[in-house]
DNA sequence: TTTATCTGGACAAAACTAGGACAAACTTGC
DNA sequence: GCAAGTTTGTCCTAGTTTTGTCCAGATAAA
């Protein structure tokens, strides 16, 4: 239900000045004033002086664009909607944009062009190379950038994913240095940590639970769904790497979590992960979803479907079903 | 050299002559007095014979300008701010930005207004009661107040550290479960990775890797000094928990730091750890201090002794230490 | 003496505004 | 599949505002 994923209480006191919002969404300045001029894509307010000055409502709009744009909308479509109908537009885009198995109910046009897999490829040298050259602000930087050009769900699976990928293989091929991949790791578990809290909560989202059970050390993939869940309105209860099945349990009913999500990594084949996902269905409230994700996820494919846990097929899979899941808790209500 | 005394008390007093300040904040002298001159950006102090005398808040105020106009920021618009107003600002846009390209100079200090004890001992109750509840959007709200209150430095020494003492003190004696401690961690984990952001980069800090050795999981330690030491202008190249002795050596060499921190908490008698310092001390060139900190630095007295290794007794004789590390470089300048 | 800072003002570069031109990319009609 | 029309990003000109730099003559510090 969009009203749930679109509460937000944006600033509309204007303030910023044109060159601020350029920067911000990664907008030329020429082009803001031409989609105002055509399409009063805003209608920035004045200084004494005629200077534009816009309001964070107003930045986040233009951004929203840019990525409906990104998405293959046309400007005349997009612009005369709300913020709220441009939260939707994009959030339904980025479902489809990047995963091919589309069936379209969907209004997608024959033109809409899904971000150019090249693109993505250059960021992603782009990063590699300033790993390699150690340079953390340039790291950085291009993270920054890359998630201005597309939707935050885009930006893990079309970046982050495979950056991730191709680090852990370089190191492990000896291409890399172990101290340009602690380097990056530690970065990136910054940046993804921080990503959650650009959303705004109302305090009425659903609480999922995500961590990692016993043995799995690395957290990002945990992280990654923490901010993916909290964009489609959920408040993730994150409690990083390696918890206990029944840490895990007593944390989901302590905070009264609908659903739980796991990700599995490395190793693969740790023999205290039957036990642990065992336990933690086995104390948990049969209500209550369990996710298990990760690359490793498909060695428990039998263990998985025996204890009657959810294993999506990739992160577009589990927002689908975190929505459903989401939307059916409210039905009654609206 | 006064200010380096002065780090833990609000000095307004004024005694810097504006060449300095110039060195301090990048700007050039006539664009100092400029901005005095149409804005009254600042409003210096004068000697007996009208010379200009700037305090370090005055500093601190043009430093964030400079940051705020980088940013795309008018200086109209931040001309009046203070600086509590412009710190704000200026975080506000750092999280958002996607910085144009910076060149600049040198750093200036920052300072702190230590808060009662009384005070901070009710901010740490609030923040465990909502680790204890589990209410993760509580624990963030409230460690975002207590960093309001005070600067970043007191913030980490009063809040920060007391409170992880706290926390890890009431798990190991059952007064908390594990997830908790999970919780409180990882979020913790992405609130201190966060505050680096809120300083901004000129691209002249001279650099310091800061990790922890292998075996040494826990980065918390780890991360606070980098926050820390990028107050003070300095650029952490920061590695994450873990990593080995020829790493840690590598990327200081790569990235041409000045010099090295290391943090130990857990496993305190590791032995691991004297091989790991040894080596590093012996692969890295004699130039480049390595500070040893953390709850366990204690138990390698001897062996910090014998290497020459820096182990210094809180987090502001750290600071004291590199100050002055930093200034050295800038003294043949300036 | 030489160097640094002061004041006040001049000047120029940079940034912004408005209106419009233009070409590339795309859509539509035939 | 081609031609005509639309959409859209970029660029140009010319006038205004904002901002950075420079100068001159005087005073102070080294």
């Amino acid at each position: 239900m969009a009203t749930l994923e679109t509460i937000s209480s944006v600033d509309t006191s204007p303030r910023h000045p044109i060159r601020l919002v350029a920067n911000r969404t990664g907008l030329t300045v020429d082009l803001i004033r031409a989609w105002e001029k055509r399409y009063h894509v805003v209608e920035p307010a004045r200084s004494d002086t005629q200077r534009r000055l816009y309001s964070d409502y107003d930045i986040e709009r233009l951004r929203l664009i840019r990525i409906a744009k990104q998405n293959g909308r046309r400007l005349v479509d997009v612009a005369p909607l709300t913020l709220e109908a441009l939260r939707d537009v994009v959030s339904e885009d980025s479902r489809y944009e990047v995963s091919q198995d589309v069936q379209a109910e969907i209004y997608r046009p024959s033109w809409t062009s899904p971000l150019e897999s090249s693109e993505s490829a250059d960021d992603i040298d782009a990063l590699l190379f300033s790993v390699q050259t150690m340079d953390q602000h340039r790291f950085d930087q291009l993270l920054q950038e890359g998630l201005v050009k597309q939707s935050l769900p885009a930006f893990l699976q079309t970046v982050i994913g495979p950056l991730l990928a191709e680090i852990g293989e370089s190191t492990r091929l000896g291409k890399m240095r172990i101290a340009h991949e602690h380097m990056a790791t530690a970065h990136l578990r910054t940046f993804i940590g921080a990503l959650r809290f650009r959303e705004t909560y109302t305090g009425n989202e659903p609480k999922i639970v995500i961590t990692t059970p016993t043995g799995q050390l690395h957290e990002l993939g945990a992280l990654m769904v923490a901010a993916l869940v909290s964009v489609d309105g959920w408040l993730p209860v994150y409690l990083g790497p390696n918890t206990p099945a029944d840490e895990i349990a007593a944390c989901a009913m302590q905070s009264g979590a609908r659903a739980v999500s796991l990700s599995l990594t490395y190793p693969a084949d740790d023999p205290r992960i039957p036990t642990e996902l065992t336990r933690l269905r086995s104390q948990l409230e049969s209500n209550i979803p369990v996710f298990v994700g990760g690359s490793a996820a498909s060695h428990h494919h039998e263990l998985i479907n025996r204890l009657d846990l959810l294993s999506p097929k990739s992160l577009d899979d589990l927002r689908r079903s975190l929505n459903i899941l989401r939307d059916n808790r409210f039905q009654g209500i609206a």
